[in-house]
DNA sequence: TTTAATTTGGCAAGCGGTTGCACAAATAAT
DNA sequence: ATTATTTGTGCAACCGCTTGCCAAATTAAA
């Protein structure tokens, strides 16, 4: 009853704080180091050091600290944390299209790498729209430690600015000065058409993303000098860019085109230009080859089975993240950034959606 | 040139400030609030205000503040918003395995949903661990202003913790005093068995998922008392928690059981079953009907298309999505929360993997 | 013209942590 | 026993931004 008489000689922050403990204490109260502070009878600072600074406090000390924090249930503010230590141990991951299940596995690498490193995960899906891939690559540099950017269709000066101020990983581009870990598909792809030519193929038509990405391209270039290289012919047809399922429209093209062979940018679309094939009663293979890429959760029990790119997805989101955790780390003496460049390589998988050419 | 004098009559933190821009103005200095200020020549409450309080600064006031900001490329860093604020816009979905194609709606409802509320995702892939989630649980809340959890395995009590002290929202799963929004996917199993029922089925079998998960066994109780209702015997096989493909031992199980038809708890499992039975000669639908749950991508084209159970997941992922922003909005008065709960219904969908039953 | 009501902008105290520096106690060296 | 070294803690400033409160300036009312 005579707390009267601290009223009057305590300095007006502690009265605050009494105020705020009458206040909130009963409930919803959310616990922080100066509660656990005056619950030891110690300062702050030491309790901050005993949580996040090894052997700078006692070890008796430490102890009590300990207890006394989780009997009180406290749990760090991160924004407290990264407001002062700059480190927010989050990491956003720039992803064109979730929808997309080439991008599980990346995901699912990324997410277990980062984890493994007590770091967090901000997922953005831009859509496919670049104006809010944009402004996610503006805003988010401010709220993550770093970035990792997939099939990224941001104009590179655009990815060079933000590298310059944050780490920064690209997945499936290649931008000079920028670390990337890329699938080399247009090597594979090389093997694609060599795959088809042998099965008697000789035209042959490459149907092009919806937006003309980076991959896209270099996987026609390959394609072009393979194609020309072994005398056969392919035309690359697309992007489509229509409010139809994706995949139909490219597949009436090759159809139109009058080829007998036809790769896909990716899976999405090869699959459903199988089903657009199904439906208009062409058979797959015999009147017409489909290759895909990526091999996507899908790709192994269509129908019929899609012939595509394998490659270590996964493991290629795990290279990113370490490549970027890397950077990361190394940001104090980062005077100049390591622009490592990884690629893997992507192998041809052949199933049964391609077959000898028939001649009709 | 007399700015020499200003220094002198400066209070103690102008020199500091001073000080900190010579250092790092040249390069990487983030741009701060109060850059902004000294740069237009008022204190950095007004530029606050000019950017966060509508109408509380005179219009040409507010003008030269953004232009000096846009011209400064002034980014607020969220930390310190969230910090005083106490809001971080951000919301934090917990999923228990991303490679289930069943969480891309989902994820994307939420995704796009929040971005429209100005909010950002912050994903967390449990893997399925129960330990995961529940450090998830225990330090999420600090750094979000709520929660989205999805397939929820943890312990209702544990739920009810973590909602009494943050906005939470449980997708497929009904917990008391908790907003939820549910699939009725019990309701629609009921007309699954009618449906295995009338095509003469009278041995089912139900497969149950990985973990004996809430809706696994809601599904469970609506199957076996359709079932008993319709005069045919199902019983319930699993789970199992093999290291093999989930599918296959549910596969072959269902054989040994000698059913002719069965419900798998999910379409990620009954694809995989329709590819082991494919792989031992087992046709679908003729020697085993095979029914899923979700129509998952890849649903529709597997071989055969899958008979399942269709909802619109991604506006699922929305309804929770609202729920919770309401319930964020609302904290302020919130002494009595709202256990708001939804529930929408899920239909049939008959493809191919379901046929009479043939008499061997 | 004087007084009251609005606007507009600044001051300064935080939000919940971290950290350089100072200081007292404990241990070692002279 | 006295001085020089280690620890072990506390003080207080600070991270970037918000906000309650106050004062000066502008406008409206008396």
């Amino acid at each position: 009853m005579q707390s009267g008489s601290d009223t009057d000689d305590m300095p007006k922050h502690a009265q605050r704080d009494k105020m705020r403990d009458i206040t909130t204490s009963p409930r919803g109260g959310t616990v922080t180091i100066s509660d656990v502070a005056r619950s030891v009878g110690v300062a702050t600072s030491t309790v901050s050091r005993a949580l996040s600074t090894p052997n700078r406090i006692s070890e008796p000390m430490r102890k009590r600290i300990f207890a006394a924090a989780a009997e009180l249930g406290y749990v760090p503010n991160p924004q407290a944390k990264a407001l002062t230590s700059g480190r927010t141990l989050r990491v956003a991951l720039l992803v064109p299209d979730i929808t997309n299940p080439y991008f599980f596995d990346l995901i699912r690498g990324t997410q277990s790498q980062l984890k493994q490193h007590g770091y967090r995960h901000i997922l953005v899906d831009s859509e496919n729209s670049l104006e809010v891939e944009a402004a996610a690559l503006a805003e988010l540099p401010g709220s993550v430690d770093g970035l990792i950017v997939m099939g990224a269709h941001p104009p590179f000066e655009r990815l060079l600015e933000v590298a310059d101020r944050t780490p920064l990983v690209v997945i499936n581009r290649e931008i000079e000065g920028i670390p990337s870990v890329v699938v080399d598909t247009p090597t594979a792809m090389a093997e694609v058409v060599a795959h088809l030519a042998s099965l008697g193929h000789t035209d042959i038509a490459y149907l092009a993303g919806r937006q003309s990405s980076w991959s896209c391209q270099m996987r026609w270039q390959a394609i072009e000098a393979a194609s020309i290289r072994l005398g056969v012919r392919c035309r690359k047809i697309g992007p489509f860019d229509l409010p139809m399922p994706a995949g139909a429209a490219e597949a009436d093209a090759a159809l139109e085109a009058g080829v007998t062979a036809c790769i896909f940018f990716n899976d999405l679309l090869a699959i459903r230009a199988l089903q657009r094939f199904a439906a208009l009663g062409i058979v797959v293979p015999d009147r017409m080859s489909v290759v895909g890429c990526d091999d996507i959760f899908g790709a192994d029990f269509c129908n019929p089975p899609l012939t595509t790119l394998t490659a270590p997805t996964e493991q290629v989101g795990r290279v990113a993240t370490d490549m970027l955790l890397r950077q990361i780390q190394e940001q104090p003496t980062g005077q100049v950034k390591n622009p490592y460049r990884v690629k893997v390589p992507a192998r041809l998988t052949i199933r049964s959606s391609t077959g000898v050419r028939k001649t009709r």
